[in-house]
Parts: C-alpha cells; structure tokens; sequence
DNA sequence: CTAGACCCTTGATAGAGGTCCAGAGTCAAG
DNA sequence: CTTGACTCTGGACCTCTATCAAGGGTCTAG
C-alpha cells in the first residue's frame, strides 16, 4: 500500500538521523546497514526501515556498544527465537563492563583528588605531591 | 662523585621499567624522554634519570593522563617559579574530566540497567525493551 | 673466533571509527 | 541550458599509542 517507501537520497537520510553522509556509506560498507536500492543514476534509494536502523545504530553507540556489537545486536534482533535472550546477555555483558571501567575510573579519581586535596599549588616541585607521586610512588599505594 | 650513571642499554631500561624496548624508543621520538647519550658504537646508554622519568610517564598514564598532557607535566616539574601551580590545575582538569565521564557511564549505566530490569529474556523482540528502546526512543528519555 | 643475544634505523601496521578528497556524473530550479 | 547543489567511487588520511619487521651492526660468553 506504499510503494514509494524508497525515496530518499543519502543527503535527506543524512539530515534526517543527523548522521554525516560518509558515515552512512561507511556503515553500509562495514555491513551495519544493508545495500540500498539504486537509481537508474547510481543514486543510492533509502526508506523508513534505513531511517529506523540507523537511529538503532546511533542509540546503541550512545549506549557504549562497539559497531562489533551493534552488528550482532541487528542481526539478534530479527531472530524470533533466541533473539531477545541473547539481546539480554549481550546488554548485561555491557553492563558489567561499564560498571568495571566505572570502578577504575573511580579508584583513579580518588587517588588524584587526594593529591590535589594535599597540593599547595605553590612552592619547590619537590614538594608538590603530586609530582612527588608521579616521581616516587605507586599511584595506588 | 658518580660518573657511571651513564651505563644502562635500552633492554636493561626496558627490563627494570617493565616497559617494552619499542615503547622506549618510541617516548624519544615523541619528546617525552631526553635523547640519551650514545656509545661510540650508536647503542643508547641511560642513568638512573630515565628511569625515573620513564615511572613518571608510566604513573602519569596510569592516572589517566595523556601522553600530551605529560609532555606538559614533565616540563612543569622543571619550573620552579610557576611548575607547581601549573601541575596543579592541570591535576584539576584532568579530575574534572575524569568525573564529567563517570558521570555520562553513570547515566548510560542506569539506563541500561534499567532496560535489563525489565526485559523478560525471551518472547518476541517486538516486545523486549532493550530493543523497544533501541528502535523506538531516546535512550535518555 | 663464533654463536647468540642485543642494538641500530626506517618505515609499515594495528585498531576503532570514521573523515576528506579528487574527478566525474546527476539532479532540480530558473 | 546553465548553474549550483548533490552524489558516485576509490583511496588516502586522521587520532593515539604503540608494535613489528627488515636488514644490518655490536657485544659477550665460551
């Protein structure tokens, strides 16, 4: 009942996701978008399912999925059977990594804080704790 | 009183540092060690002094620092009128930076945590959330 | 002296995710 | 028809931090 669904060119899907031109060529290239038709020009023809797939791209990217992943999470979701499982093990996977790099980023933090909060901020470079630190000690001592 | 400080090869420096030979090579060519003396024969031939540094460079990196930004510290910790007062706000920026990260982990964490939660882990995917959210709205809504 | 371990330089490669360019063809408005 | 904006391909280039290889010279223990 929509036969005209393939009507945009890559500049009008490019504006429309707010995603560059060569973006879109490079995630077709690295298949996380299919081949879309073509004009008798060569144009490439998207419609409303490259719009959706390209907004999936760019939300799990927000979500800190590689292209890797993203690549595995499209082709899961069109997998009736075991898709939404795996989509879940997938997600915790990320979870667990996002919470390993917080807690590294945390144990650093408080280390550098701690220096800072001990710093005079004037005064001989040797006694500046934290050059003192970089020159002396292990950082997470 | 101690002239033979100059007497260490690249692969001694290597080994006490733990730091790969290329990476040591690799830290001349980017200016953040001194070009070291050379035997007659071209070998390179370190003192303690670079051993020293190549820690300051390793801790830096551990604290998250780049290796810009310890290029920078490096020359704060010969300048004694104002080196202090630099490495500290520097120290600053890079804590600051370091929370405006685990800030935005901390929100892509909720969210996902929070699609997790409610996915039931099997069923069709037009009904799992993880993809709902992945294809249907903002991940931050 | 020789074998094996070490060192030298230069330049290529990696990975992740693009970004940009040249040179050519195409489309739409006026 | 012309003009300007758009698109095509192929490939080069970018950041960052190294890492590796090739082809050669050097050092040291036995």
């Amino acid at each position: 009942m929509n036969a005209l669904v393939h009507s945009l060119t890559i500049g009008a899907v490019a504006k429309r996701v707010g995603v560059p031109i060569d973006t879109i060529r490079y995630y077709e290239r690295e298949g996380l978008l299919p081949a879309p038709q073509r004009r008798a020009s060569g144009y490439r023809s998207y419609g409303e399912g490259a719009i959706a797939q390209l907004r999936f791209i760019r939300r799990a990217k927000q979500l800190g999925f590689t292209l890797e992943e993203i690549r595995e999470l499209l082709a899961l979701s069109h997998d009736r059977q075991l898709g939404v499982k795996a989509v879940k093990q997938r997600a915790q996977h990320r979870l667990a990594a996002i919470d390993a790099r917080m807690a590294e980023l945390q144990r650093v933090r408080d280390g550098l804080a701690q220096l800072i909060r001990v710093c005079p901020g004037h005064g001989a470079p040797e006694q500046c704790p934290i050059l003192r630190a970089l020159n002396d000690t292990e950082v997470t001592s």
